[in-house]
DNA sequence: CCCCTATCCTGAGGGC
DNA sequence: TGCCCTCAGGATAGGG
């Protein structure tokens, strides 16, 4: 599932990828993917734009256009980018297929189709409410600890349903709330506002950190993220708690517990954690 | 505003 | 070999 360190694994490959281009024909196929507009007027109306540069903004894909126009995707859980010659084989399930004038094409593909495709002017956009309000960054300086102390001391929910609120923090995920959680020493079921400072403080320091280590390893491949070129990451192998149930804490070698938090399946290590 | 639950969607994997 | 069931989860609609 492409969270922060994934999508902003592709958007540094995908801005010198395609930053430039012009799209000079577009096939949008699945309805549903495609929301804003509907897919005929996507295809009507975004050749011709030439693509100024890409952004990430939480888990979402941000493709400047000409004439404050924006391509905004976001790949749900199953989503895929690709840049590929014009004519290499499609897999099943492609959405979205955007010509280059350079012979290649941008492909979105999602077998489970909770990704999402927006394109419009970005006061459209905006207005329409295609792209809902996020919360910080957690890899800038806007993330400051009084911030996140702000966050979980005002919540009742469990630390967990908070991390993963993007309305709050953009960007993390399933497997990066409990890496986090993990780092931090804290039970992803604990109530947000019962933690102490210092656990507060530990879950300010390792939000950063699992999610800096997960940029640096090019992201989480745990069953199917691939990079634009279809490479899988590295960072699965550094994971501590994230699809190891059942298996030693690598900590303390305790068994790690499943349990379920805010709807999740969530592992954590029940001595290393409290 | 707050929080929780159901829903979307397909394929993988387990049980028999 | 194959059918049926459950599960995976990011985002959001709707209910309390």
């Amino acid at each position: 599932m492409p969270e922060l360190p994934e999508v902003e694994t592709v958007v540094r490959d995908l801005g010198p990828a395609v930053a430039g281009r012009t799209i000079t024909a577009v096939e949008a196929s699945e309805p549903g993917v495609v929301r804003f507009p509907v897919r005929e007027v996507l295809a009507a109306q975004l050749p011709g734009h030439r693509v100024e540069g890409v952004a990430r903004r939480g888990k979402y894909i941000v493709c400047r256009l000409q004439r404050d126009h924006e391509l905004v995707i976001h790949l749900g859980m199953t989503g895929h980018l690709t840049v590929r010659e014009a004519g290499a084989r499609r897999v099943r399930h492609t959405h979205l297929v955007a010509s280059l004038d350079d012979g290649r094409e941008l492909r979105m593909d999602d077998v489970r189709r909770f990704g999402r495709v927006l394109f419009g002017p970005r006061a459209v956009l905006e207005a329409a409410g295609a792209i809902p309000r996020l919360g910080v960054e957690p890899l800038t300086e806007g993330f400051t600890a009084s911030v996140l102390d702000g966050l979980l001391r005002t919540s009742v929910r469990p630390v967990k349903a908070v991390l993963l609120d993007q309305s709050r923090i953009a960007g993390l995920g399933n497997i990066y709330a409990d890496e986090a959680c993990h780092q931090a020493g804290v039970r992803p079921g604990r109530r947000a506002h019962r933690l102490t400072r210092a656990e507060r403080a530990a879950l300010h320091a390792a939000i950063p950190a699992v999610l800096a280590a997960g940029v640096r390893d090019r992201g989480t491949t745990f069953d199917d993220f691939r990079d634009l070129e279809g490479a899988p990451g590295a960072h699965a192998a550094e994971l501590q708690v994230y699809g190891r149930a059942g298996q030693p804490c690598r900590r303390c070698g305790e068994p790690l517990a499943r349990t379920v938090v805010a709807g999740r399946t969530t592992v954590y290590c029940r001595r290393c954690q409290r």
